[in-house]
RNA sequence: GGCGGUGUAGCUCAGUUGGUCAGAGCAUACGGCUCAUAUCCGUAGUGUCCGUGGUUCAAAUCCACGCACCGCUACCA
C-alpha cells in the first residue's frame, strides 16, 4: 500500500479576518501533514478561502470596492498568515480561482444531466425580509413567522439537488463505516439528523438577487449557492477530474472541521459526491470550539483573539504547543492567558527546556565539545531510557492515527519526565569527580543526548522551530533528515558530533494577572458590540409601558402574553414566564421597544419587546425609580 | 419542550468489554540534589467518582428517576 496522506482544512469565509479558531484548525492540519511527511508519506495539505455570496458582495459594496478586490484583500490575510504560523500547506485554493469555477460548473452539469438537479417552480410564499420562501405549513396565519408580515405570493424558481434520494445510502454508508465521521459524538449527531426525512438542497439563486457567485452552466440566469460551490474545493484543489493529485490523494482524504459546519460536511458533501460519481472522503474529523473568557469566539461578539498577538508575545512554538496540548480533540476548550502561561512554564520551560539545557551543559562540561561514545553500558541502569523511548514512539503513532494529538504530547512528556529522573538517579555530577568512571559518565551523557534526539524528532511536527534548535544543539547538522523512522531504533546519534550550547529554548514567563482585584461576584464583561451612531440609536423607539393584563401563553414554555398601555393598547409576548408570575406583572411600568417589527410567537402576535436584564434570581425587568408617565418616550 | 451529550481530588482531565478504578498533571506542604531556565527528584495528602433507587457475589463503570451544565432544535422580539 502506497503511503499517501491528504489533509484539508475548511476554506475560510472571507467576511472576517483570521482568528484563533482558524489558526487552531490549520495548525492541527499542519501537525498532521508534517507528521506524515516525516513518515515518508506523499502528503498534500490544502487550505484556502471561500469567497462567494451575499455577505461578501455587501461588505465589498460597503467598502466601496468590487467583490473581487475585497476578496483579494481578505484572502491575502489568510494566505499571508499561515507561513507566520509555520503552516506548510501545499496549496491555497480560492473559490474564485478559474479552475475551481470551471470544475464546479462541470460537476453541476454532470449532476444535472443525470437528473439529480431539478428546476423547482415555486408558487410560493416569499418573505422579502427573510429573503426566502416559506411553505404553507411554516406560515402562521398566512404570515411570515419571523416578520409577521404577509408574504408575497411570488413565483420564483430555483434549482434543487435531490439530496433526499441519497439519504438511505448515506445512513447505510455511515453505519458501515464506523469512523467515517469522528469522534463518535458527531457521527451520532449526523445519524440523529438523518432520522428525519432529508429535504432537497436548494443550490441556486437568481441573479436578480445575487450575482457574486458561479454561473449555473445550464442556466445563465442563476448562480450556484454556497455549499455546492464551497465543498467542491476539496477536489478542485486536487485538480479534479483529470489531475494526478486527485487520483493519488482523494482516496485517503481527511477533512478537518470545527463542529459548526458538521451538517454540510457530514450530509451535503457525501451525497454530492455520491451524485457526482465520486467516492466519499475517507474521514471527517470534527473538533470543538475555543472559548475565550467564558463566551464563545464569535465574529459578531468581537471577542476575537488575534493569533498573531499571542505568537508575538510568547513565541510561535509555545503558541502551537498550547493549542495542541490543551484541547482534547473534539471537545471545547477554554482559552486564557493564565492557562497558557501555566502550561508554557511547567511543560516547556521547566520540563523540556530545562532538560535540554542541563543535558547539553553537562555534556559539554564533562565530556568535551562532542557527543561521547557509549562504551560502558549497564543494561539494568540504562534500559529505562531506551525502553521508554521505544514505547513512546509507538504510542505517539497510535495517537496520531486517532487524532489524539494532546495524548501524543502527554506521552512525549512522560519520556521527558523519565529522562529527568534518570539524571537525578545517575548523578552525573558525582561521577565527574571520579576520573576512573569517565566511561560510565560518557555513556550516561550519550544516553541523554540520544533521548534528546528522539524527543526532538517526536516534537518536530508540533514545534518545528524549537525541535530544530534541540537537534542542532546535540550536533545534528541537517535536522530535516531526522525522520520518524530514524528514532525507531536506539543509537542513531553518531558519537563525535560537535555540541553547541544554545540560548534558553523556552524562557520562563513571568505573568501576573494584570486584572485588578477580581470581584468574584462580578461576571466577566460581556463583549461590547461595535459602535453605532446616534442615528442608529434613534431608530429605536422606547416607551414607558404600563402592564394592564398578563397571562401565560398556553402550552408555551416561558412565554407571557402582556397587554400594555403606551397611550394605546397593544399586546406583546415576552419570554419571562419562568421569572415572573402573571399577577406580579400587572400594574408595573416597564420599558418596551415599540417600533420593532411585529412577530408571532406560539400563534400570538407580539408588537413590541420589553427590556430586561439578568439578576441573581433570573430575569429582572427594566423599570423606573419614580412613577413614569405611561407612553412616555425613553431617551 | 424535543433529541443528544456531560457531571471523577482546589484546577484541567484519564478511567477499554462491571471485579488492584479510585488515578495523572498542575496547584499546595515538607524533604533531597546542585548539572540545569529558583529549574529537577522524592514524600504527603484531601475525593459520598452529581443525587436517589435498582440489577449483580461485585458498579465511577449497567438500568430507572431526579438535579445541574452544554449542544442542536423549537416559542430565543
Amino acid at each position: 500500500m502506497e503511503k499517501v496522506y491528504y489533509i484539508t482544512t475548511p476554506i475560510y469565509y472571507v467576511n472576517a479576518s483570521p482568528h484563533i479558531g482558524h489558526a487552531y484548525t490549520t495548525i492541527v492540519a499542519d501537525v498532521l501533514a508534517r507528521y506524515y511527511r516525516s513518515l515518508g508519506y506523499r502528503t498534500f495539505f490544502l487550505t484556502g478561502t471561500d469567497e462567494h455570496g451575499d455577505k461578501i458582495a455587501e461588505a465589498a459594496a460597503k467598502a466601496g470596492i468590487t467583490p473581487q478586490e475585497f476578496t483579494d484583500r481578505i484572502s491575502a490575510q489568510f494566505r499571508d498568515l499561515w507561513p507566520e504560523l509555520s503552516v506548510t500547506n501545499d496549496y491555497f485554493i480560492r473559490t474564485t480561482d478559474k479552475n475551481h469555477v470551471r470544475t464546479v460548473q462541470a460537476i453541476l452539469q454532470k449532476v444535472y444531466d443525470q437528473g439529480d438537479i431539478y428546476f423547482g417552480h415555486y408558487e410560493g410564499y416569499y418573505c422579502v425580509g427573510c429573503e426566502r420562501f416559506y411553505t404553507e405549513k411554516e406560515l402562521v396565519d398566512g404570515k411570515c413567522p419571523d416578520h409577521q408580515t404577509p408574504p408575497l405570493h411570488r413565483k420564483e424558481s430555483n434549482y434543487f439537488f435531490k439530496m433526499s434520494a441519497y439519504q438511505d445510502w448515506l445512513i447505510q454508508y455511515i453505519q458501515d463505516h464506523p469512523d467515517f465521521i469522528r469522534p463518535e459524538r458527531y457521527r451520532n449527531e449526523v445519524l440523529a439528523f438523518l432520522r428525519e426525512p432529508l429535504e432537497d438542497l436548494c443550490i441556486s439563486r437568481p441573479k436578480s438577487r445575487l450575482t457574486w457567485g458561479i454561473d449555473l452552466p445550464f442556466d445563465e440566469n442563476y448562480v450556484t449557492y454556497v455549499w455546492f460551490d464551497a465543498l467542491i474545493n476539496y477536489i478542485t484543489g486536487l485538480d479534479y477530474p483529470d489531475g494526478e493529485n486527485f487520483r493519488t490523494f482523494w482516496p485517503v482524504s481527511q477533512h478537518l472541521i470545527a463542529k459548526d459546519i458538521l451538517k454540510p460536511h457530514g450530509i451535503y458533501w457525501p451525497t454530492m459526491l455520491k451524485a457526482a460519481g465520486i467516492e466519499p472522503y475517507r474521514n471527517l474529523n470534527v473538533h470543538g470550539y475555543w472559548n475565550v473568557d467564558q463566551s464563545k469566539m464569535s465574529k459578531s461578539l468581537g471577542n476575537v483573539v488575534k493569533p498573531l498577538d499571542l505568537k508575538d508575545k510568547y513565541g510561535l512554538d509555545t503558541f502551537r504547543y498550547f493549542l495542541l496540548r490543551d484541547m482534547v480533540f473534539g471537545l471545547d476548550s477554554s482559552f486564557s492567558e493564565e492557562a497558557f502561561v501555566q502550561r508554557a512554564n511547567s511543560d516547556l520551560a521547566n520540563d523540556l527546556g530545562n532538560l535540554v539545557s542541563r543535558s547539553v551543559t553537562m555534556a559539554v562540561k564533562y565530556g568535551g565539545e562532542k557527543v561521547p561514545a557509549p562504551t560502558d553500558i549497564l543494561p539494568e541502569e540504562d534500559g529505562i531510557l531506551q525502553e521508554t523511548a521505544a514505547r513512546t514512539v509507538a504510542e505517539v503513532e497510535t495517537c496520531f492515527s486517532e487524532l489524539a494529538l494532546h495524548k501524543a504530547l502527554i506521552a512525549i512528556w512522560e519520556l521527558i519526565s523519565i529522562t529527568n529522573k534518570y539524571i537525578v538517579e545517575r548523578e552525573p555530577w558525582n561521577l565527574a569527580k571520579d576520573p576512573g568512571r569517565k566511561a560510565r559518565l560518557e555513556t550516561i551523557i550519550y544516553n541523554l543526548l540520544e533521548t534528546l534526539r528522539i524527543v526532538g524528532v517526536l516534537v518536530t511536527p508540533f514545534m518545528p522551530g524549537s525541535a530544530e534548535k534541540i537537534l542542532r544543539q546535540i550536533g545534528i547538522v541537517d535536522p530535516a533528515r531526522q525522520t520518524l523512522d530514524t528514532i525507531r531504533t536506539w543509537g542513531g546519534l553518531a558519537p563525535g558530533l560537535a555540541l553547541t550550547r544554545g540560548e534558553s529554548l523556552f524562557p520562563r514567563i513571568t505573568y501576573s494577572k494584570e486584572e485588578q482585584p477580581v470581584d468574584t461576584n462580578k461576571p466577566p464583561l460581556t463583549p461590547i458590540k461595535p459602535e453605532i451612531s446616534y442615528e442608529d440609536f434613534e431608530k429605536v423607539d422606547l416607551r414607558a409601558a404600563k402592564i394592564l393584563e398578563a397571562e401565560p401563553v398556553p402550552k408555551s414554555n416561558k412565554l407571557m402574553k402582556l397587554k400594555i398601555d403606551i397611550g394605546e393598547e397593544r399586546t406583546i409576548v415576552a419570554g419571562i414566564g419562568k421569572d415572573y408570575k402573571a399577577e406580579d406583572l400587572v400594574g408595573k411600568t416597564i420599558v418596551v421597544v415599540v417600533n420593532l417589527k411585529p412577530t408571532k410567537l406560539m400563534g400570538v402576535e407580539s408588537r413590541g419587546m420589553l427590556l430586561a436584564t439578568d439578576s441573581e434570581e433570573g430575569l429582572t425587568l427594566v423599570s423606573f425609580d419614580r412613577s413614569a408617565l405611561t407612553g412616555g418616550k425613553v431617551r
